[in-house]
DNA sequence: CGTTAATCTGAAGTTAGGTTTATATATCGA
DNA sequence: TCGATATATAAACCTAACTTCAGATTAACG
């Protein structure tokens, strides 16, 4: 499989794949006579692997750190288990920053959107929390409830 | 309020507190006589409203222009709802990407303690899917529906 | 008042994760 | 076999978001 095939199937640029081959990611892509990569459907296996360790907030030299116990087989099993529990911690870590932010978010859109009814942000600026209709309020004690 | 009393609260270096005054994402920040910062409590909302937009995945400069929205009063508030709603959606479509790379964290967590049990991954490796257990065998076929 | 600690600035350096460029081969359809 | 594409490499370049450094000034303490 040429190395535009793969970049169509996967969605990486083609200098993303080669980037990732010089980098460690892939082990031994195969080569032709020619000297031009043949991927194989070990590799598209490989790289919907670092897709998803990647989309996990986890960095390409960890990553490479995992595909290199990979090829050293059974002995590297405990570290390989290992470092997806850790990852599971970060990854929930993550969840909750965005849960966070996300109620940040749809509080401001509340308080915009009566700004936008208003024309104006002097009403909405000046009420009282203990004002705010009830969902919004649940809202704005979780914001701002200490950790 | 000196800038290494906000670097401990907000858990900012002195130097990042620097450079966001410098890149426009503070405005106005008073300074003392002799030309050292005197942050208020002003200071310190936004730097919190900046920490949120941050971890929701906004990138510094697009920050900017909001904060730079805020300066210029009720013409911009429908600039700011509608950043809000977009902001929304990518927050929503990075949950997304973190539940897909959970699911197949979890999967490995139990593929690789298989593994450890056992010693070795010759048996896990070549076990039919619907051989796994009723909650392994949905996770893993979360991960394998097509979108 | 002196001196130690904190702050200031601009400029250069750093890291991650690629992308672009220049130049050279390889492969493929007619 | 020719010409158009595709691919290869090394090296330079790029952006975001900081950090570090050098040199100067300011603030705080005894």
């Amino acid at each position: 499989m040429q190395i535009s095939e793969v970049s169509k199937i996967t969605g990486l640029s083609i200098s993303t794949l080669r980037y990732y081959d010089k980098h460690g990611l892939l082990q031994n892509v195969q080569r032709t006579e020619g000297g031009t990569r043949d991927f194989s459907q070990r590799d598209l296996d490989n790289l919907n692997m670092i897709e998803c360790l990647k989309n996990s907030g986890m960095q390409l030299k960890d990553i490479r750190v995992f595909m290199d116990w990979c090829e050293q087989g059974d002995s590297t099993i405990e570290k390989r288990l290992a470092m997806f529990e850790e990852q599971e911690k970060n990854v929930l870590g993550e969840m909750k920053k965005l849960e966070h932010a996300l109620k940040v978010i749809q509080f401001k859109k509340w308080y915009y959107s009566q700004a936008k009814e208003d024309g104006t942000l002097d009403r909405i600026k000046n009420i009282d929390p203990n004002q705010y209709p009830e969902s919004i309020a649940a809202l704005y004690n979780e914001i701002h409830k200490e950790k």
